[in-house]
DNA sequence: ATTAATATGCACAAAAATGCACATCATTGC
DNA sequence: GCAATGATGTGCATTTTTGTGCATATTAAT
């Protein structure tokens, strides 16, 4: 057996029954490898951050079970949306309020913000950045509120609107659907106006895109790439690409 | 049996009579290992904050099961708490608007939810049960906005209110601190004009609740329960309770 | 086919958990 | 108060689990 599948089939055992805990042992009969083996995997799915390791067994690292899925998600990001939101992440400072959009670029921003920074105030769409700012005692995290949307775990319509016209963004950190010439383009005509309002509440426009996002294309414009005052990529984007569009707005290359 | 587990079960009795002592000579008999095993286990637990030791026993570090951290509230009664949530759930229609407070038992009526209901829209201020209901198409999940509280993973403050007041409910299904005499009771000053408001908007209030909340009381009176329609108790309650409490309520055992 | 990289099992050292004996401390009854 | 009783804390030997280095086997790459 494939030590990957062998993983994998350690980590269904054990999200089997969320709450409990799976035995060392057990697994060792299970599989009919040698402690070490077990061991070995174990450490590194907890180094993953999927499951805990605890004296003579594992569990879930959390144990709710929205947690899993998200955490799979987080498990499929390439080290470029890490990059790219440690460096988001630090553009952050004490007691601004900021707005993170709902993607999975964003979320890695949340998960790198500084642990020491004071009084800061988040307002998300994503349901998924919510849940992992939730134990932070130093931060403020609002919803605005909306409907749930299921693939995204983001929220979209009115009540984000009307929310999002009350208060004031210091910075506003945004995905895209796709970077194309003078425009960025969006897939969805519903996060449309909310990204339009969000855009036109905030002081400053921050982008996070990997380098894929060059190749593809939204069929909805966004806003003008003027508009934008910085935008994050990281360095596996196409360096003419990145030229062009030095022209129009500053770019930051992680 | 693993540490962990023992460890495990332990809160669990320990959470199964809040209020009460349990004595450590129960837990030798319950597990077979000597005195300092329990000992050593309680000074960790105790060192975590869970769970407070007197002499003799160990009790709840609080009163209120809200204060517990998430993580271990989920699993605590989870077999009464299942029961409950499908119980409530079967009394949700298709083509209803339902509202469902956030906790740990509330979450389990959206997961016993009719998978074939029609057209159902859920408003809710948790994000686990946004969450667990985000995949189900025939669902429209709204969350009403607001500020997250990190322990109940739940929306609270005026966003909620604004929203509330905008909206018609056909079923309220609401949690409660503690059932007291005559009164539902709350813990938090936070939730307490939020849920008094979705009391207002709703035709039919329902409120689910373990056999505990009977030893608990909140310090703030929520509700009178006469203007609740009708409970939901597992059928640990002790039956001189019930039987008061159907002096002014209807009340359904599971 | 040869080589490099990875995975596995084993032996042994380190750490954790457990039970026991004994000293100390809290509680109770007098 | 003061002794009796029972609970608690501590040090130590024993058992179990964990971590580590190394030799061997397996897989992938050229």
């Amino acid at each position: 057996m494939l030590p990957e599948i062998r993983r994998r089939r350690i980590f269904q055992l054990i999200a089997a029954n969320p709450g409990e805990v799976l035995e060392v042992s057990r697994l060792i009969e299970e599989f009919n490898v040698s402690v070490s083996t077990i061991r070995r995997d174990l450490i590194l799915m907890e180094r993953e951050g999927q499951v805990k390791r605890v004296f003579g067994g594992v569990t879930l690292a959390s144990q709710s079970e929205h947690d899993i899925l998200f955490e799979y998600r987080v498990n499929l990001n390439k080290m470029e949306k890490k990059r790219i939101g440690a460096a988001a992440a630090r553009m952050i400072e004490s007691r601004e309020v900021i707005m993170l959009d709902s993607g999975t670029t964003t979320l890695e921003i949340a998960k790198h913000i500084d642990p020491t920074i004071k009084d800061l105030v988040v307002i998300t769409t994503s349901l998924d950045i919510a849940v992992t700012l939730a134990t932070r005692r130093n931060i403020k995290v609002i919803l605005p509120g909306g409907e749930l949307d299921s693939r995204t775990h983001g929220l979209f319509g009115p009540l984000v609107e009307e929310t999002t016209k009350k208060i004031k963004i210091d910075k506003l950190f945004m995905g895209t659907g796709g970077i194309s010439g003078q425009h960025l383009t969006n897939f969805n005509m519903q996060t449309l106006r909310n990204r339009r309002l969000a855009i036109s509440r905030a002081k400053q426009i921050i982008v996070v895109a990997d380098h894929t996002k060059f190749e593809k294309e939204g069929f909805v414009p966004l806003v003008p790439l003027s508009s934008v005052h910085r935008i994050i990529i990281d360095k596996e984007a196409p360096p003419e690409k990145v030229a062009q569009l030095r022209k129009q707005v500053e770019v930051v290359l992680v």
